[in-house]
DNA sequence: ACCGATTTGCGAATGATTTGCAATTGCGTT
DNA sequence: AACGCAATTGCAAATCATTCGCAAATCGGT
């Protein structure tokens, strides 16, 4: 079970690794988006991290949002049009249930799905390079 | 095997029936799309409708998808962010396999997956209301 | 501490889509 | 077949999320 804290430090390690500047808006945006359990847009994750250091703009939460996309440390998702979310990388991957009601998002693995996909993809003649597998829902009740 | 035709008809007896009125603008929209075979967006829909009848501002071409995905006769896409692609809903639910080096769509459409998808929904307490299911790959070779 | 390359905040630019408004048009009624 | 008016249109301006240009600030190796 990996903590925020750790989380946070890897992200750190990693960027450093990669000959990245460790300036403070990065850092208080990579602690934003360590400690996150959600699936935050940009426009959530700014104003996080505005409370932190009211020095971050908008701006370099775009920016930054981009590099860590680019280094693999986050991933983009594209749930509702218009608005991209994001979530670190560093969890195995996973697909996702939207509740259609709370707009609360779910997070599934099957490796029989997966499973599947690649087959499909196979008997098409091609080989999957990532996919996206949505479903929305509502709770029964 | 419906037709081009068949559909485009189907299309304004259905919108007809629902109250709508029957521009010539509308039916031009809705004649491109009957015909259409691939997943043009609004800006490619745009100039297939010019074409037939020059009197077509792309506002009507983006109202006219809106009143034709409310009245459930077209489907929405947003395989790359940014543009939405659009296709006929009369055909048989299906997915789509993305070739992520040409941008071709392949559709297709597997039972097993989307029994198991029904599934791991029921699993969480939920049902499934629709979803998205993509696959980006690269042809083999 | 120094210094140059990188990064930042700001506001303006972008690109897809929506919207306000005056002019046009579909279509039910004479 | 002409009438009348609410619905629809084209155009331009507005939106909304995201990107970009640029001068000022900052990181990090020396
Ligand atoms: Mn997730
Ligand atoms: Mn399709
Ligand atoms: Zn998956
Ligand atoms: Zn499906």
């Amino acid at each position: 079970m990996i903590t925020p804290a750790q989380r946070y430090e890897r992200f750190l390690t990693d960027l450093k690794a990669a000959g990245v500047r460790l300036t403070e808006q990065r850092k208080v945006i990579v602690k934003v988006l360590a400690e996150a359990h959600d699936h935050p847009n940009a426009d959530e994750l700014y104003h996080r991290a505005y409370v932190l250091d009211g020095s971050v703009s908008l701006s370099t939460v775009y920016r930054t949002l981009r590099l860590l996309e680019d280094h693999g440390a986050i991933q983009r998702h594209d749930f509702d049009a218009g608005r991209a979310r994001f979530e670190n990388a560093d969890t195995d991957h996973h697909d996702h249930l939207i509740d259609v009601d709370t707009g609360q998002v779910i997070e599934f693995r099957s490796e029989r799905i997966e499973k599947l996909q690649a087959e499909i993809a196979a008997e098409l003649g091609f080989d999957i390079v990532r996919h996206k597998l949505e479903l929305y829902g509502r709770r029964r009740g």
